[in-house]
RNA sequence: GGGCUCGUAGCCUAGCUAGGAUAAGGCGGCAGCCUUCUAAGCUGCAGACCGCGGGUUCAAAUCCCGCCGGGCCCGCCA
């Protein structure tokens, strides 16, 4: 409802401007409380073009303007224009929408379909927290998308045509796998192993682009063993994505592209333009759009690269759908690149949400060094951690409820720590931060949580109730509530779910002020008090849940 | 060498796309709050010339130019 007195506040500078015929974008932004809920500095913009200062001019709108809907008050100060919500007449309203709407309070719909990729990492070995980061972000803003209305299917490209997997297979082949150890992990050692063997051989390579050829002509031995290996490794990264909630709808495998020739139909509708060029191999000249790279297509052997695969898939999947991309910052050209590859074929272009790497203190990962920190190990040590922290807080709980909490949390507390931070920041992992559960990190959101939860188990939620003057910690606490869909969207339309991560903060904020401040159970104001609560619970969760951490009923 | 990107208190982050009022939080430090709905909470104090220099503007952390420092990219690899 924070969209409506937006709205209402927009529509009455408008019409006030308009008597003047004035046409002019107006720029909102929130104050600090004692300026109210809603200000612009318009006048500031007018000023010259009015001959007026800008404090006199806001003194002339605000009398010309009326409150009213969920205006109480408007009032220039210092030639800003300043909005006061109507908090009597919000508040009944707000939480009578989101009692009724729960789950699908903020909700959107309508919107078109969306193929986000996400995740994506080679099947080598496991998932680490580079990996990670790429698929907390496309899960959390599949989450968000698909809440804003957008029908989000998410795809995890598995690069089985790589040099990688081949080193794998041929691996395989020498040393015989660890079967006790979870799947990735085990592979990730061959992978290691045969890297090693082969630096120290270098003849073995022709081993390698043998393996390679075969795999790409699909010869059927050569064929199974990928496959094999590929899947191997896949069964112990989905058990992770698993654990950390990130949800894959399809996983697409690169050689199909390759099998079903739509890389030769891609390269043939591209050399129907004149950007495609020839001589030792096929190429896309793209100085026109200002990258002088030029792409390169085809080996001289006429086999296809990896790009030319990835132009077949995007195409696929433009044909299907808006196209999203999670990609590292590693990939920033070759993601204009095949931007305009799909430009020049008259396809819509990509999305791309990109992010910065996290590296180590010591620098960066390397799976086939072996040198990575796995995402397993950090949901490990994150769990344990905040056993530790239950044991200390709740030592009389059952052990199996102290374990799922301590799950919850210890997921939670990953997550968070990645989605909270700007895709453009880097970022060096520091075993001492990640597992920090800072005051402000996911525990505190959850904690709100499960603190509403025991009011409510306690209280009875009567139909009516009286709605008393709000105190400041409760007026707060119901701006925060009805900012959630305004939060939602902009989060979905910009496609930065952190935007989500640090709502979640200031609701969690809000809420364990009033906690502190305002008791429910035992207040005259009780009956209303306990509405707030049951929306802010519902609130919470929804939050939570996109997120993807578990809204815990207590802690 | 060319291009992209990040730089906000001792440390970490928000704000930057659409320039506006005292730069907002956390960690760490100091001082406090549990016979009252779970203290994974709350309150107070100290701590920032928003990397440096210029420009545009009534107004710059935010836009533009230059510089410095970190990261990334520039394969007939994936």
């Amino acid at each position: 409802m924070f969209d409506k007195f937006i709205n209402q506040a927009k529509g009455e500078v408008d019409r006030v401007l308009e008597e003047k015929g004035i046409s002019k974008e107006i720029v909102f932004e929130e104050p600090i409380e004692e300026f109210g809920d809603l200000s612009t500095p318009i006048c500031f913009e007018l000023a010259p073009l009015m001959k007026k200062s800008p404090k006199v001019l806001a003194e002339e709108l605000a009398g010309d303007m009326e409150a009213g809907g969920f205006i109480r008050e408007i009032k220039p100060v210092n030639g800003y224009v300043n909005f006061y919500l109507n908090y009597e007449k919000l508040t009944p309203l707000l939480l009578e929408k989101i009692k009724s709407e729960k789950d699908n309070y903020g909700r959107g719909k309508g919107k078109e379909k969306i193929i986000l990729e996400c995740t994506s990492a080679n099947p080598d070995g496991p998932l680490h927290i580079g990996h990670a980061r790429n698929g907390i972000i496309g899960d959390t803003l599949a989450r968000v998308m698909r809440f804003a209305g957008y029908d989000v299917e998410t795809q995890y490209y598995v690069n089985d045509m790589g040099k990688q997997l081949a080193v794998v297979v041929w691996g395989l082949r020498r040393f015989k796998i660890d079967s006790k150890k979870k799947k990735d992990h085990a592979i990730s050692e061959i992978y290691v192993k045969a890297t090693k063997v082969l630096n120290e051989n270098p003849e073995y390579e022709s081993e390698i682009s043998g393996l390679m050829k075969d795999y790409e002509q699909g010869t059927k031995e050569v064929k199974s063993e990928f496959e094999y290996a590929a899947n191997y490794c896949l069964d112990g990264i989905r058990e992770t994505l698993e654990r950390i909630k990130i949800n894959i709808d399809t996983y697409i495998w690169e050689s199909s592209f390759l099998r079903d020739s739509s890389v030769s139909k891609a390269l043939e509708r591209l050399g129907k333009t004149k950007y495609l060029k020839k001589n030792d191999v096929l190429y896309l000249d793209l100085s026109e759009f200002g990258v002088e790279k030029e792409l390169i297509l085809t080996r001289k052997d006429g086999t296809s690269l990896y790009v030319t695969r990835d132009i077949a898939y995007h195409l696929w999947k433009s044909s299907r759908g808006l196209v999203v991309d999670i990609f590292g910052a590693d990939h920033k050209l070759v993601s204009t690149q095949l931007s305009l590859a799909l430009r020049i074929l008259g396809v819509k272009q990509p999305e791309f949400v990109i992010y910065e790497f996290i590296s180590l203190p010591g620098g960066k990962m390397s799976t086939r060094r072996g040198i990575f920190i796995s995402l397993d190990e950090l949901l490990d040590e994150s769990a344990e951690r905040a056993l530790r922290e239950v044991n200390k807080r709740r030592p009389k709980l059952n052990e199996s409820l102290k374990a799922k909490i301590a799950e919850s949390v210890g997921v939670g507390a990953v997550r968070f720590n990645v989605i909270k931070i700007s895709p453009e920041k880097p970022i060096i992992f520091r075993w001492e931060e990640a597992l920090d559960f800072e005051r402000q990190g996911s525990p505190f959101i959850q904690y709100a949580h499960a603190r509403a939860c025991r009011i409510l188990e306690k209280a009875e939620i009567k139909d009516s109730y009286e709605v008393p003057s709000l105190s400041s910690n409760e007026k707060k606490l119901v701006k925060v509530l009805s900012k959630f869909p305004v939060k939602v969207s902009e989060a979905a339309e910009s496609r930065r779910p952190h935007i989500i991560a640090n709502y979640a903060l200031e609701l969690a904020d809000s809420f364990h002020r009033f906690y502190m401040f305002e008791p429910v159970l035992k207040s005259d104001k009780k009956d209303f008090r306990v509405h707030l609560v049951l929306a802010s619970k519902i609130v919470l969760a929804n939050t939570l849940s996109l997120l993807g951490i578990d809204p815990l009923e207590e802690m």
